[in-house]
DNA sequence: AAGGCGTGGAC
DNA sequence: TGTCCAAGCCT
């Protein structure tokens, strides 16, 4: 069994010399400290700095993020991945903004029922931001406790799951939540690491489960991963008078809200993503005539892959939205940074070198 | 409850 | 090149 008491005093001493600089962790305000956790989610610290500067200059309270539109939000996040946080955040800004003067929530039950706030967030805001005694158990905690406490079922299930809270809330002080909660993340994410986890440096190394028993790299239990389809698709490079057409995606489902230049997968029985190419003129409303091969883009999400084949074409008309897409744009070079560009489209863009004064192939 | 939902870094 | 994974949430 763990000697909780004594983990929590090793954790804090630990977490009070190796707690890493980073600019959430300078504030107060659980504005800032909200907008980083929900970046934060499935997200590495090093890519969120950036963004989240960025973000808090342009947004520097929740009625700015209130009164901000969703296309400028979005713009900021390109690139971030996971736009539905955006979207979320957004919504839940003008809720916080309208509805609670906008002041943030500080029981974790009136956070969870704002959009894009779960389980951990609602916990990780509320003790961080609040001093509030409550759990907040991410990825790192979760690898942190099973190591512990050698938990051997799957960290997913309902038993381990409960375990595992139980753990996190016995090892929480009365006084001190937010940090204890951060060192245990700080420990997964700089010592208790997935792969081969740095025990000669863990502040909690006597007192592990895992670490007595040699099962450290076992822990959690790893779930076995499906294989990922690899989709074909194809998409139209339209120029007119040195602008770009783009479409913007539906607000939900994947990419929600990002622009892009418009393309499809290959319908059923179209081999060629020429034809394919072809065939989005119907849906545009153009003429299309398809021209040269510009590039082939390879691109990873999470559940599938895709290979983006694009093709310069010439159009004749005004585009209309359709299918997939709410919206059209002819796309200035000056206006580059205002959209919130796909990554396929971004990466594309950079490979023909669009600058807007024509394709400098 | 299981699958959809991005991207970039590490190796 | 491929594979794994990182401060999860929503439906």
């Amino acid at each position: 069994m763990i000697d909780h008491a004594a983990v929590t005093a090793a954790l804090l001493a630990w977490y009070g010399v190796a707690r890493r600089d980073l600019p959430w962790r300078r504030t107060a305000d659980p504005y800032r400290i909200w907008v980083s956790e929900i970046m934060l989610q499935q997200t590495q610290v090093a890519t969120v700095i950036p963004y989240y500067e960025r973000f808090l200059r342009r947004f520097p309270d929740v009625c700015a993020l209130a009164a901000a539109n969703l296309d400028e939000m979005l713009a900021l996040w390109q690139g971030l991945g996971y736009y539905a946080r955006a979207r979320h955040l957004h919504a839940a800004a003008r809720i916080v903004c309208e509805r609670h003067g906008g002041q943030l929530p500080a029981d974790p039950g009136a956070l969870r029922a704002l959009p894009g706030i779960g389980e951990y967030t609602a916990g990780a805001i509320a003790s961080i931001a609040y001093g509030v005694r409550t759990p907040a158990i991410d990825g790192n905690v979760v690898r942190v406790l099973c190591r512990l406490t050698d938990e051997s079922r799957p960290p997913a299930s309902k038993d381990a799951k409960a375990a595992l809270r139980e753990h996190a809330l016995a090892l929480l002080p009365n006084d001190g939540a937010g940090a204890l909660n951060q060192a245990l993340m700080e420990l997964g994410a700089t010592v208790c690491t997935p792969g081969m986890p740095d025990c000669v440096r863990c502040p909690v190394r006597e007192h592990c489960l895992a670490h007595a028993r040699g099962t450290q790299t076992q822990r959690p239990l790893a779930v076995p991963r499906p294989q990922v389809p690899v989709r074909d698709l194809a998409t139209a490079v339209i120029e007119r008078e040195g602008r770009l057409l783009i479409v913007r995606r539906v607000p939900s489902g994947l990419l929600g809200g990002l622009w892009e230049t418009p393309g499809s997968d290959l319908p059923e029985g179209v081999s060629s993503a020429k034809a394919a190419t072809e065939a989005l003129g119907a849906l545009l409303g153009m003429n299309i005539r398809v021209g040269e091969h510009l590039a082939t883009i390879r691109h990873a999400y999470t559940h599938f892959r895709v290979v983006v084949r694009a093709y310069r074409c010439q159009a004749v008309g005004e585009p209309r939205p359709g299918g997939l897409w709410d919206a059209c744009h002819w796309l200035a070079p000056g206006e580059l940074d205002a959209y919130g560009l796909t990554g396929v489209t971004t990466r594309l863009l950079a490979v023909v070198q669009w600058a807007g004064s024509g394709l400098l192939l």
